[in-house]
DNA sequence: TTGTATGCGTTATCAA
DNA sequence: TTGATAACGCATACAA
């Protein structure tokens, strides 16, 4: 092995490692002249003190990781950026994982991140319908942890979330106000947390009204395109709804493409709205009405929170959750005439 | 520190460390039913090997690297996504580093990369423009590398691309075909390698077709929404294109929307064609004529191309670049009446 | 301000 | 089949 390391370059230089290590250390005891030395000697040998040492040694990883439960999704790549972004301005890495979804592989990730690999993780869960008392298995070793959007609500750690009760009820109202009055919720999995909170919104929002709520309108999705092609051509069919809320973006254009197949036309005959944080809504045919998350603030602030616990090692106080504001944005497929 | 480790659970089971160890390594020694005990019992107390201490052992980090110039385009979470899956069935991790198109980013990131961190790099590249010679200033420790898409050309290095020149010289045939003769070709860097190419196949279609070419019609974008949003409405004021071929999709959103404002029908008095990989397309209004690239395919070629050079030791002869096709589809964009 | 020596947690070599 | 020991590359306590 050719190799450059510490030592080598401590050859080089008539000089013992240590003085080589604080060079690379800010905080050290070193003659200014000898680390401008030792600087450009390390480039010029392209030297860099090995990562795996350092984190062995100093038992810190620099490093978090990010899991969430799908990647072709807007929402959490826009997320991922934003965690990305804060990460970095704190000079960490980030490892991402991807669940599709699988409860499973959720834990074996979370598992196997335990073994020193990253200091910290950001999650958007998947297994909620599933148990998750395993990240209450670790005992005092558990990883820093920070949930963002679906969370768990029984395991208590810092998390991020939207005001989604409030939306929920605001885009049900929204929809009563443009004279729906058999509105589908459409929903992914109801025993997610998610899903349960927006739902109530939805309810509450009847209820106020005196809508008459039929629960046969709660439509429970798949992950499946394909699934959920049926399932809502079947929906519009036979419960005739003249207005549409879905709790994910995916939700909305699987009704988008029922609707061409079935020449029901949006607006006129059925009035679509979703939570969802595409950029190019206003293109669509017709352009979409939408909640839209901050969801690349939603990173920023999950990362923000991450870091904060990261430092502290005594205020333990702080905050264990921050709400967002989302944003309804009204467009065509909610307009009258 | 009353955390686990190999030497605790060694005398947790009053056996040496390095029996331990080999429980957790497939190739060792060691009687079944040790073997079995140890898991258990590591099982019990929580116990995983230490990822830095092994990779600081092995010199191997099981890790490797993606670098993307953006995350909120579909392409590259899709490329993403089939890098992860390939790189999970492989036991490895990803690293996640998004330059913003920045080129000193570009070279920071992968910098640092070489201090053991990763084994490799995957990279879609943010600095055709700039010297890209820094990749051979490592010399033989060079970090295996694969690009995928943008790409540096000089840069000795396995590739994934796709066929860009002939989906270009097909997109703009078809426009041909399709009435036009002014037709205009938005791309975001003329001296990117990918935007070159791509020229070319729009260059060398107008000659077939004996279309005069107007050095005008190039129209050469930013990375900004608000400028691109002002150059392309004057180019489309000032040159009066019948047809237009963007190079990246977020060109052909900018477009949508610039057609909205001064109000030019899409496809009657415009026809628009753009490489994108948007699952909606069929949704925009009016539906996106497409030049779709198998963006997670492509993902997962470059996963494999990395991970065949890191098995290899002597098989230097692999095919050094991977050509997938992409797919025209033909959408009311640039449908005639 | 610099050098010496030790240990971080693991794996590989060698001996038993 | 198992155990003792050295080494991976680095950072710190302590000594000089």
């Amino acid at each position: 092995m050719d190799s450059i390391n510490i030592k080598k370059l401590a050859e080089a230089l008539n000089l013992s490692t240590s003085t080589i290590s604080r060079a690379f250390r800010d905080n050290s005891d070193i003659n200014a002249a000898t680390k401008a030395l030792i600087l450009a000697k390390a480039k010029e040998l392209n030297y860099q003190p090995n990562h795996y040492a350092s984190n062995l040694r100093e038992q810190k990883s620099k490093t978090i990781a990010v899991i969430v439960p799908e990647l072709a999704n807007n929402y959490f790549s826009q997320a991922i950026h934003g965690i990305e972004r804060v990460a970095r301005e704190n000079g960490y890495h980030i490892l991402i994982y991807v669940t599709d979804d699988d409860y499973q592989k959720e834990v074996t990730f979370i598992r196997h991140l335990h073994n020193g690999r990253a200091d910290g993780i950001i999650m958007s869960v998947s297994g909620e319908a599933n148990d998750h008392n395993y990240l209450n298995k670790f005992g005092a070793k558990r990883l820093p942890l920070v949930f963002f959007d679906r969370i768990y609500e029984d395991i208590d750690t810092p998390r991020v979330i939207t005001n989604d009760y409030n939306s929920s009820f605001l885009a049900t109202e929204h929809l009563i106000e443009q004279g729906c009055n058999r509105i589908a919720y459409l929903v992914v999995n109801k025993s997610l947390s998610i899903g349960k909170t927006r739902m109530q919104g939805y309810l509450d929002a009847l209820a106020k009204h005196h809508v008459p709520f039929d629960e046969n309108l709660i439509v429970d999705c798949s992950n499946s395109y394909e699934e959920n092609s049926v399932i809502i051509k079947e929906a519009l069919t036979k419960l005739k709804p003249d207005g549409v809320f879905t709790s994910v973006e995916r939700l909305a254009f699987a009704t988008y493409y029922a609707c061409y197949d079935l020449n029901i036309n949006i607006p006129k005959d059925l009035k679509v709205i979703s939570f969802s944080s595409l950029e190019i809504a206003p293109l669509l045919n017709p352009s979409l009405t939408t909640i839209t998350q901050p969801a690349t603030e939603i990173g920023e602030e999950a990362a923000k929170l991450l870091f904060t616990i990261l430092g502290d090692h005594a205020d333990k106080n702080l905050s264990n959750e921050v709400v967002l504001t989302s944003k309804m944005i009204k467009r065509n497929s909610t307009m009258n005439g």
